[in-house]
DNA sequence: ATGGCTACGATCCGTAGA
């Protein structure tokens, strides 16, 4: 049981090398974000073709998410019950014997500005929702960009970010927050190389000096943690023309767990 | 030097991302 998410940056230019990822990497489940596009436009037909079935929740030129699977979804639900909201950032399914929330958590702009409060409110919100999933459903992933890398380890520069948005106390206090409900960065569970990340700026050849931020994760319930044999950050997609600007991470599960 | 790309939807620049 192959589980990923991956940020494309509009699914309308990432669509080819997306379908190359799937016929490679063959996940059984792929939660996207920054989909850019309304769901009358989401490229439907062609996934389906390439054998996933899509629950989606998009939205013209920002956010927008999904789900895909290789087998049949249920139970779909968009957004965070109870929280008003415009931007179309949640979808959860319950998927392979699992329930599977898809996140693309606020960006925040900078530490103290409107959307930096935004950011923290929506987390809030996310918390009490993913305590409720998790007594409804003990078997749960929550995959996407969440925005926030975790320690100064996810971090490839922690002096030059030190403060900022995506690692200030209060976002990773809100990350932290997630992890006290009994969820699992899967990639933690694991002997990890250093500067591993998931996210690179286009600009200053971030890429090729490797100056990136792991701020998109894969977290598992207790019971899912303990299926989990691998979790990895797979970067050749980033490598392409035209390129993302964040890779998809992974977590691999034994099946019959 | 607080910029530097990229995508989008509006035009030929502004907004947003992270």
């Amino acid at each position: 049981m192959k589980l990923a998410t991956w940020n494309v940056n509009s699914i309308k230019v990432r669509l080819p090398q997306l379908l190359d990822w799937l016929a490679g990497a063959k996940p059984d489940m792929l939660c996207l974000q920054e989909l850019k596009t309304e769901d009358a436009k989401f490229p439907r037909a062609e996934l389906e073709a390439a054998g996933y079935t899509c629950a989606v929740s998009g939205q013209k030129t920002y956010n927008g998410v999904a789900i895909l699977s290789n087998t049949p979804t249920g139970e779909i639900a968009a957004g965070i019950p109870g929280f008003a909201d415009e931007q179309k950032r949640v979808i959860a399914a319950t998927v392979h014997g699992m329930r599977v929330v898809c996140v693309y958590c606020p960006n925040g702009q900078a530490v103290g500005s409107d959307k930096y409060e935004y950011k923290l409110r929506w987390f809030a919100a996310l918390r009490d929702y993913l305590a409720a999933e998790l007594q409804n459903h003990p078997r749960l992933a929550v995959a996407g960009d969440f925005n926030v890398a975790p320690e100064d380890r996810d971090v490839h520069d922690p002096k030059a970010w030190e403060g900022q948005v995506h690692v200030s106390e209060p976002e990773r206090a809100a990350w932290r927050a997630l992890l006290a409900l009994g969820l699992q960065d899967s990639f933690r569970l694991f002997e990890q190389p250093e500067k591993v990340y998931s996210w690179w700026d286009y600009r200053m050849m971030g890429f090729r000096r490797n100056a990136g931020l792991r701020i998109d994760h894969v977290l598992l319930s207790e019971e899912l943690a303990r299926a989990c044999t691998s979790s990895t950050v797979d970067k050749a997609p980033r490598k392409l023309e035209r390129p993302s600007d964040h890779a998809p991470a992974l977590a691999e599960l034994s099946t019959g767990a």
